[in-house]
DNA sequence: TTGTATGCGTTATCAT
DNA sequence: ATGATAACGCATACAA
């Protein structure tokens, strides 16, 4: 049982390949009689154009590639669904790879990009600092749009952290809480880096000072939280409030308040930076700092498809994605102020 | 910047065509010197070979399909991130596509598939029944595994939930516990019907009857399980426990706990079905039925590897995945036993 | 309007 | 061992 041609096609239809192929994609001077008949053809013997024959020939693929750095990360993954969606609806396909957070295995990926013709890519957010992989991305030949990189000579969807951290501090401020832990990793990287900037705004403009032992270095999002947690609540002047990553930092802390017996949010609040409906899970539910993942992955599919439907050399351009404050059951007035 | 070919490269080497290819895809009759002036030029040119010719030309395409049914739910994003690992491993990429639990849609991908060329694919998952979808696939030329759909004439994980749900409710019933609350989907589907017969199936080796008014049918997983709940405690003869799909409808049944007043686990005992690090959050953390997905990716993308490999025609096979219970926090004796 | 012929970039076959 | 050439399946420029 071979494979179906516009050859085997035309036959059946008593017609020539050519003409096969403009009925079958609309062509522009063809009969109604011609067209059904290649059309009753094609149906009878079930056939179904090769994808990479016709992608030679055009020089395009209809397919976008997706370099992603850690599928497991549900975040992620939301994202990675939110632009297979998009791309899907406008009739293109997705190629997904994983770089597992290797800058080395990022650079693999876009080269197999590169082989496999496709359209364009969408880079996902890495754990490494921008600077070091924008490099090589700059003057690429192959149409990308990054997620989470801010360089400013490309398109990108960029996550607002530091608004959002205001807010959330500055929530917590109006409750009456001074001393407010941080845990957010690697400091030194963009979303670290933009939330501890966040937290300091909320305190200056509230003419406060922040006190930065509260805000401690995590090396990774997977690290345990207890341990760092129960090191501030054990030393003089402990925190009433947390902001935490949620992800096992935020269980390790949960644990940790438990072990205190504190309870929230009456003798201590905790805000949650990450996905609502997990946050559901906790008693009482959380109050989080939440991120439209799904308008992020759309809006890194319609940046690229504008870019591959529009011929002409545009700006690059620059799409912000807010962070919005869910306000849930956990928290409350700092303790003994009432 | 036009794109480099084959001809450039034996151009700039001095050599035919032909021999670039023997050269650089490692082939038999090629001398040292001429394979290492070939791989030069393309090093000084930076030649990437072309996917799809090559693909046409060798008839496969050293990509694999995933058709996924929502990306969007963090267990089959899980098993996704698993395939795309162990396939990459294996030098193959992947092309996602989410068919959003449409059976339609589920069509479609598949010939999609097909018209891509790709060496075979995986069919992930479905809410639907398993016979309907099924009849589609039997007897296509396409490479297929499928995840989670037990035909018998394909090759297939399986996830087994039986005797999992079987061992959870052994572990209800050694506390004491008699009346065992169970929230899982559609009943009349695979999953809900096998975690409902092993359900039964403790009860009757115990010696016991299950009372099936603790069983309530519930549309979706995105349902929300406080009022199923409600509904049982306040009817004569409540649950004492419940075991639960950890979706809304778990944050929802520990909503209504929480609004009856009772305590995990002096009052009432709770198992929750999925991922154990959503489970860690929850206060206390939620003991669990917890399946291994990157097993499940694994299994899948291997199979389908081997099937491509070797040539021959075998019969079917079939890879079950076990579920297993984490014991956390939240199951105690029930209450008035002790 | 329709048929014919060529080329997209590769690899395999056949000469040399 | 290497070079020339055909073929994979499709779409298009050109001829009719």
């Amino acid at each position: 049982m071979k494979r179906i041609s516009v050859l085997d096609v035309a036959r059946e239809a008593g017609v020539a390949p050519g003409s096969v192929s403009r009925a079958l994609n609309n062509g522009k001077h063809v009969s109604a009689d011609l067209r059904s008949r290649v059309h009753d053809a094609a149906r009878r013997l079930g056939y179904q154009p090769n994808a990479q024959a016709r992608g030679l020939r055009l020089g395009r693929s209809n397919t976008v590639g997706m370099l992603i750095n850690d599928m497991r990360h549900p975040m992620y993954a939301r994202v990675v669904a939110a632009v297979e969606r998009e791309l899907s609806l406008r009739g293109r396909m997705m190629l997904l790879a994983d770089a597992q957070n290797e800058i080395q295995r990022e650079q693999a990926v876009i080269q197999t990009f590169q082989r496999c013709a496709l359209d364009g890519a969408i880079v996902g957010a890495s754990f490494h600092p921008v600077a070091a992989t924008a490099a090589h991305y700059e003057g690429n030949r192959l149409p990308l749009v990054l997620i989470d990189r801010d360089v400013p000579s490309m398109d990108r969807v960029c996550m607002e952290r530091r608004n959002g951290m205001r807010t959330a501090v500055r929530h917590l401020l109006a409750l009456g809480h001074r001393r407010i832990a941080l845990f957010t990793p690697a400091l030194d990287r963009v979303p670290g880096g933009e939330r501890v900037a966040g937290y300091m705004d909320a305190f200056r403009q509230a003419g406060l000072n922040a006190d930065m032992r509260h805000v401690p270095t995590l090396a990774s999002p997977l690290d345990d939280g207890r341990d760092p947690l129960l090191r501030l609540l054990d030393q003089p002047g402990p925190p009433t409030a947390l902001i935490c990553l949620g992800t096992r930092l935020l269980s390790g802390a949960l644990h940790a308040l438990r072990q205190r017996s504190l309870r929230i949010p009456e003798d201590f609040s905790v805000i949650a930076i990450g996905s609502t409906e997990m946050m559901e899970l906790a008693n009482p539910p959380l109050t989080c700092l939440r991120m439209d993942l799904d308008g992020v992955g759309r809006s890194a599919a319609r940046l690229l498809l504008r870019r591959l439907d529009e011929p002409g050399v545009h700006a690059p351009e620059r799409v912000e994605v807010e962070t919005e404050l869910v306000v849930r059951d956990s928290c409350g007035p700092a303790p003994g102020r009432r």
